[in-house]
DNA sequence: TCGCACATGTAAATCGTTACATGATTAT
DNA sequence: ATAATCATGTAACGATTTACATGTGCGA
C-alpha cells in the first residue's frame, strides 16, 4: 500500500525533520539550497508534500493568514523513522549530471563554431548567476547564520556547490581557449596540440588516482 | 502535430547525424559517452528512437542478421535541420546535478557520522569505477581513436568528465577529513575551524570571480 | 489603479523508469 | 549442456513538468 517513498519525498521529509514548514517555504528551501543536490520543479513539490500525509509520514494543518489559507506541514514519528531507515540503507544513487551545453559540444560538428561559442557564453552567464546567489548565502553564514547548529553541514554542502561552479567556469575557459584555435567545428581539425595535451593530462591523472587508491587499499 | 522533440530525442538525432546506428549501438554510445551529459535509461532510448520515425526525423530499416532482426536507423534531412535549429536556438538549459550523497550530507544530522562516512565511501567507489572506464577510453584515443575526425570534440568532452571526477574525489576527501573532527553529526558542532576556513575561502573565490568578470565586461 | 511579483495550488500531458520477455552468442 | 551475457525490445506504472488558475499585497 505504501511503496517506499521517492527520493524527492525523502528530501522533503528530511527538511520537515529539521522543523515544520509551509508548502511555500519548502519550495523556497528546495530552490535556495537543495537545487544543488536534488532539483525539482515547484509544482511537483507542492504535490509530493501533500502525498506524504495519506502515508502517515507527515501531518498538515490549514492556517488562515488574512485572506488565503496555507498549509503547514509537520513530520510524524513514522516520517522520522523513514528518514533514518533511508540514511542507513546502502547505497546512494550514483551522481548524475544533466548538461545540455556539454551535449551541444559533443555534437558541435553539426553546427558552427559561433554557435558553440554562444553556448559556452550562456553557460558562463548561468554560473555567474549562481555565484551571485552564493555570495549572499555565504555572507549570511559568516555574519548571522540562519541555522547555526547546522552550519557545519551547510558549509560542507556549499563547499560542493562552489567546487562545481569553479569546475564549470574553468571548463568554459578551457573550451573557449581551445576553439579559438580551430578553423571550424568539423573540417579537418582532429586531435590538436591543445586537445592532445588535455588527453595526456587526463590519462595521467586517472592512472595516478587508480594507483593511489590501490596502494591505499593495500596498506590497510 | 509534431511538437518540438525532447532533448533526449535531439541527442539521438545528433548521434544519427554522425552516422547510422542500430538501436543497440545507440544505447551503447549513450552509456559510454553521453551518460556524462544526458543520462537516460536504455529502455527509454529504444522508445525514443522509434518515435523519431513517425515524425519524419529518421528512417528505420529492419535487418535480418541470422535469427533475430534488428533495426538500423538513419537521419533524414528534416532530422538534420532539426539538429541545426536546436544548435542555433538560445539558450541551453542550465546545468543540473542530481547527487543523492549530497542530499544525505545535508540531512546528516538526522543520522550518524558512520552513516555519512559510508555514503562518502560509496560515492568514492562509484567515481573510481568511472575512472577505470575513463582510462580505457583515453588510451583508445591516444592509440587508435574510434572517431579520429571528432577527436577534438571528444577530448573536450572527456576534459569535463575528468574534471567532474576530480571534483567529486577531492570533495570526498575534504568531507572525510572534516567529519573526522566531529563528535557527532548534530550535537553542538556548529561552525568548526575547518568549515569556517572553507566558508571564507568560498566567499573569497566568489568575490574574486565576480570582480574579474565585471572588469572583463568593462574592458570590452 | 494598474500591473507585477508573491503565494498556492490543480489538471493534463509527457517523460522516464522498473520489471519483464525472449532469442542469440559465448564461456565453462 | 548450462549458465551467463549480449541484443532487442514491450508494457505498466510512476514521477515530473508545463500550462493554467486565482487571490493578495505592493510600488509606480
Amino acid at each position: 500500500m505504501s511503496p517506499t517513498p521517492s527520493t524527492t519525498q525523502r528530501a522533503l521529509l528530511g527538511l520537515l525533520s529539521i522543523r515544520p514548514w509551509t508548502a511555500y517555504d519548502l519550495t523556497r528551501q528546495m530552490r535556495r539550497a537543495l537545487r544543488w543536490a536534488w532539483p525539482r520543479s515547484e509544482a511537483n513539490l507542492y504535490n509530493e508534500v501533500k502525498r506524504l500525509v495519506p502515508h502517515g509520514l507527515a501531518t498538515a494543518v490549514e492556517e488562515e493568514t488574512g485572506g488565503r489559507s496555507r498549509t503547514r506541514y509537520e513530520v510524524t514519528d513514522r516520517g522520522r523513522e523513514e528518514v533514518s531507515a533511508w540514511l542507513e540503507s546502502q547505497p546512494p544513487a550514483p551522481p548524475q549530471v544533466e548538461l545540455e551545453a556539454l551535449l551541444r559540444l559533443f555534437l558541435a560538428d553539426q553546427g558552427t563554431v559561433d554557435q558553440l561559442r554562444r553556448t559556452i557564453a550562456e553557460t558562463r552567464r548561468q554560473m555567474l548567476e549562481r555565484v551571485e546567489e552564493g555570495v549572499v548565502i555565504a555572507e549570511d553564514y559568516l555574519h548571522d547564520p540562519p541555522f547555526p547548529d547546522r552550519a557545519h553541514l551547510n558549509v560542507l554542502f556549499m563547499h560542493f556547490s562552489a567546487g562545481f561552479v569553479r569546475l564549470m567556469l574553468t571548463w568554459c575557459d578551457d573550451v573557449e581557449a581551445e576553439i579559438d584555435t580551430w578553423p571550424g567545428t568539423a573540417t579537418g581539425v582532429g586531435l590538436t596540440p591543445g586537445t592532445r595535451a588535455m588527453l595526456e593530462e587526463t590519462l595521467a591523472y586517472y592512472l595516478a588516482t587508480l594507483d593511489q587508491h590501490a596502494r591505499a587499499r593495500g596498506a590497510t
